[in-house]
DNA sequence: TTATATGCGCTTTAATGTAACAAACGCCCT
DNA sequence: AGGGCGTTTGTTACATTAAAGCGCATATAA
């Protein structure tokens, strides 16, 4: 079996498991979702997922992809970025209220950073504002590594 | 006069002087972009920049309301707030390579934080990444103060 | 003045995201 | 097994956000 789709089986093992232990539906629409965006090298915007979609489901509108994106980023197995209208996958165990991510401007390549707390500069300002956090999102812009390489 | 367009007032003025310092062409797409971004309590969509544009010029099409923005956001006087899609005036007197926000899910006002620096865990990271910055951008999501006397 | 670049106005089209509602499904309880 | 209830889906239609292409006007600079 290629090295690709056996990653992917293990991550929709887990997306099973973790369905089945906290009592959450796996329907085809999400099924399909949750493998399209696990095994893209790239973040997936709603209607990229939609198209590949129709591999799975007969014709597939909208809000079918949307919602399957939805229940996805609910449950913490895909994150959105926001400068990009995409998704990509969460490879976290756990759920959390931050996410930050370093994206490419030249491969388009996002790689998630991993912070469980807000940093402090950022703490000590919403502390002193009396501003109740809620969730938080970092985007760093910029070149990665390969493509510095590269020029 | 009052008080909130005596501030727009001034702040009219500084972005003339700043333009004319750099050779930027004030027009009056922009400026009325300017003023209405400059003037309003929330974050404003493209969409209704462009419905107030209508006041200052003749029933102003989409275009000439995201071009009027992309200038305003190019050179620092606005920044795009990602997860609603809207806009804000910056008030800083520099141009920065970060924007830091805390956005009340309640009443939707949005607070700019103004860090110059990228907090050190994230800086650590890029680093050891080898990513090269170009811009990085927060949103913090929750409830402020106000906000939360009210319950 | 003439060349050049920039910006504008307009039409059109693309991309992204929702509302609303009926039909099907899963689950629990007899 | 059958009935009731909330969840999920499928579908149509629409709303919102953004960009492309083109010709004209205007500012700036040689």
């Amino acid at each position: 079996m290629p090295i690709l789709a056996r990653m992917i089986q293990k991550s929709v093992q887990s997306f099973e498991k973790y369905c089945d232990e906290h009592n959450l539906r796996i329907t085809p629409p999400r099924l399909s979702a949750f493998k399209i965006i696990h095994s893209a090298t790239k973040p997936m915007t709603a209607y990229e997922v939609l198209e590949e979609m129709a591999q799975d489901i007969k014709s597939p509108k909208p809000p079918t992809a949307y919602r399957a994106i939805d229940f996805l980023l609910e449950n913490g197995f895909i994150h959105r970025i926001e400068s990009l209208n995409a998704y990509i996958p969460c490879e976290e165990k756990h759920k959390h209220d931050g996410s930050q991510f370093m994206i490419c401007k030249i491969c388009k390549h996002v790689d998630e950073i991993h912070l469980c707390t807000l940093p402090a500069t950022l703490q000590n300002r919403i502390d002193s504002e009396k501003f109740t956090l809620d969730h938080w999102n970092v985007e760093i812009h910029g070149i990665c590594a390969k493509c510095n390489a590269k020029k």
